[in-house]
DNA sequence: CGACTTTGACCTGCGC
DNA sequence: GCGCAGGTCAAAGTCG
């Protein structure tokens, strides 16, 4: 268990919960929606606008952390919801070796996790420090060739790392003199023998020219956000070289509008739904590629981390004993929160899983 | 007929 | 300075 997460986190029921591939009863923090601005600390993640009700079920609230599914809590866990179905199953009798035995695998797993994102945590948090500590004077230069190759195919040796560095190159050489440009990329899985090279996200797009690039035979396709006129954001959409059936989408800027279906995705039912709804996660910016794939139900979706950055890493153990530490959690736990509870969609979001376990009253 | 897409030409930045 | 590659423009074509 992650102990320094608000208590709503945990209760929160997800509607779809990051899985780990080859660990059914591992699961993930997803969907927990943050800025560079907002976490200047932590490999920002942005959560799609498309990923809510693209697909079912939906990725809209999705923020369980080092537990299982809510439906292995129990009575003595939560005792306001002790009436709860699942509550009372899982109070069920049992003998105290098993309890036991339950408990302690459940305490290994949990512990397990909580290492692994402590570590995670430390060393996206050691990399930003390291980006942000010593920014190489040519950055600027380099990162405008470096960001040439933006749509490269995410898991070649130059791929989602390099562009993961290019990006965090070019905030970090705009943050002195302008804004951020906001970069970020999402994959998504289509049909092969769709060469349409249209990613569904909600917004509507102007397609503006289309380009045949070195090194891949498909070619790439530049749009503009065409919602709003003044809307800066651009969107360059290109297979994988390598996986035909993966669209890769850079999405450059920041829309100045609200996404046209915001109300469809609060409903759990995207206006723009289609077969190539991107159902997936990137990390943008300064952080590794993270591809979340809920194309597939029934549990089957996992992460795959395509390449994370080769940033120096400084002293893990150290870093991990600085985030383990009370006050970093405990800022950490502050950060989070404001930024969940400033968000109109977390908040939306949050009300109604709140009244969907609460069918009775 | 208007909106959108296609596609060749042009522009710009970078490496040599 | 030249060539290359990515990005953008704009005229022509397409569609409802």
């Amino acid at each position: 268990m992650i102990p320094w997460l608000p208590p709503y986190i945990y209760h929160a029921t997800p509607a779809a919960t990051i899985q780990h591939p080859k660990r059914p009863g591992s699961w993930y923090l997803g969907g927990l929606a943050s800025s560079p601005r907002q976490h200047p600390k932590l490999a920002p993640m942005l959560l799609m606008d498309s990923a809510a009700g693209c697909c079912s079920p939906p990725v809209c609230l999705d923020l369980c952390v080092g537990l299982s599914p809510s439906s292995e809590m129990t009575a003595a866990d939560h005792p306001e919801r002790a009436d709860r179905p699942c509550c009372k199953a899982a109070s069920s009798p049992m003998s105290d070796d098993q309890a036991k035995t339950t408990l302690e695998a459940r305490f290994a797993q949990v512990t397990d996790e909580n290492r692994r994102l402590t570590e995670m945590i430390a060393y996206l948090y050691a990399s930003q420090i390291a980006r942000q500590g010593s920014p190489p004077p040519e950055a600027a230069a380099a990162s405008r060739k470096r960001s040439r190759d933006s749509l490269e195919p995410p898991s070649t040796s130059s791929g989602a790392g390099n562009n993961a560095k290019a990006d965090a190159a070019a905030d970090l050489s705009d943050e002195g003199t302008c804004r951020r440009i906001k970069v970020s990329r999402v994959c998504t899985r289509i049909d092969p023998a769709d060469n349409t090279l249209t990613v569904r996200d909600g917004y509507q797009w102007r397609k503006y020219g289309q380009k045949v690039t070195r090194d891949n035979p498909s070619p790439r396709a530049y749009f503009r956000c065409a919602f709003a006129p003044s809307c800066p954001v651009k969107k360059k959409v290109q297979r994988s070289a390598e996986d035909s059936s993966v669209l890769v989408a850079t999405y450059e800027g920041e829309h100045n509008h609200p996404s046209p279906t915001r109300a469809a995705e609060l409903t759990g039912c995207a206006a723009d739904s289609g077969a190539s709804v991107p159902c997936s996660i990137s990390i943008n910016s300064s952080g590794p590629t993270i591809t979340l794939d809920l194309t597939k139900n029934g549990g089957g979706a996992g992460v795959r981390v395509l390449e994370a950055t080769d940033a120096p890493a400084p002293d893990v153990k150290k870093l991990c004993r600085e985030v383990a530490s009370p006050d970093f959690r405990t800022a950490l736990v502050e950060q989070m929160a404001r930024s969940l509870t400033k968000d109109p969609k977390f908040t939306d979001a949050l009300a109604a899983a709140i009244l969907r376990q609460l069918p009775e009253y």
